[in-house]
DNA sequence: ATTGTGTATGTTATAACATCACAAGGTCAA
DNA sequence: TTGACCTTGTGATGTTATAACATACACAAT
């Protein structure tokens, strides 16, 4: 059984993205938004690989495809997607990451290898956080958790530095 | 007994400073590293409050004092304070903050008041995600953990949005 | 004294990331 | 048809960060 919460294993990606996809549409009939043209074209890309991309590297995908040129399209459709849930930021990369559990609610936590850029996501609620915040007060609205090392595979090819 | 990890009571911020400042230089002579003017000037400024600051904002308080006007000075001198470990980057705002902590190794965890920018620095290991990397093979090297929320000041000032 | 080495700083330029502001099109209901 | 709302197009700008190269200073080896 694969987990899909240990992105470093190989998987059926082409049915991770159908599925992604579907539950995009599904998700956003469900709330009334509308997953247009450009914002179902970024989610696709960005569900080509499992590393982040940047606004930019999107918005160079766009343009060769005629979608459009200039980076508020980029930034309208990745915010879009965001908001519904489909796709996280990075804040350690400045890019961006289609999610890899369509549909479930999740406080993601990611896995940056630092050697090949691949990002994992998991589920990985900080329960000290969140001690910490009822301990003084602190009304915890979101979180942002990113590790940074190294992938099973870069550790197996030897990378160090 | 004040916590020091309870960042948003209040405090006596003076006497903090003045550890902080000497926990940098003692640590600096063990290390051999310099606490040059601009470094120790840049610690002294992101010591004058708990927020976070932008690295622009530290390099015009700089520049006002003729310590520097080109981003790569304020940089180079936050660069050097977070590798001592006196400073910590907020990855989330893009921003600095002095380390409350000085001296104690630390895995820190910060909350952000998205009111008022306040920053609260947490001892805040997050053990389900040690735990999800050791099962997926993933060799942590370092974590980023923001959360962002309302202060207890700004909960009491009925901040809602 | 001179030369080498290492560390820190100064400066220009540019890269990389993100948003503002305003115009224009589309859909849908009143 | 009009108006409200959402989406997109586009130019300009704002913000954050680094590359690349030059200069200065301290200190040790010769």
């Amino acid at each position: 059984m694969p987990s899909d919460t240990l992105g470093f294993e190989s998987h059926d990606h082409s049915s991770c993205v159908v599925a992604a996809l579907e539950t995009a549409e599904r998700q956003c009939k469900e709330n009334k938004a509308q997953l247009t043209p450009v914002r179902r074209r970024v989610l696709e890309i960005l569900l080509e690989s499992h590393a982040a991309m940047g606004a930019y590297d999107v918005l160079a995908r766009l343009d060769a495809e005629g979608l459009g040129s200039k980076p508020p399209v980029a930034y309208r459709a990745l915010g879009f997607l965001v908001d519904q849930g489909f796709v996280h930021r990075i804040e350690r990369l400045n890019a961006f990451i289609a999610c890899t559990h369509p549909g479930a609610s999740h406080d993601p936590a990611f896995m940056i290898c630092r050697e090949c850029g691949l990002v994992a996501e998991a589920q990985a609620a900080n329960l000290a956080l969140q001690q910490a915040a009822a301990d003084s007060g602190f009304l915890l609205e979101q979180t942002v958790i990113e590790a940074e090392g190294l992938c099973p595979a870069c550790q197996a090819k030897g990378a160090t530095a």
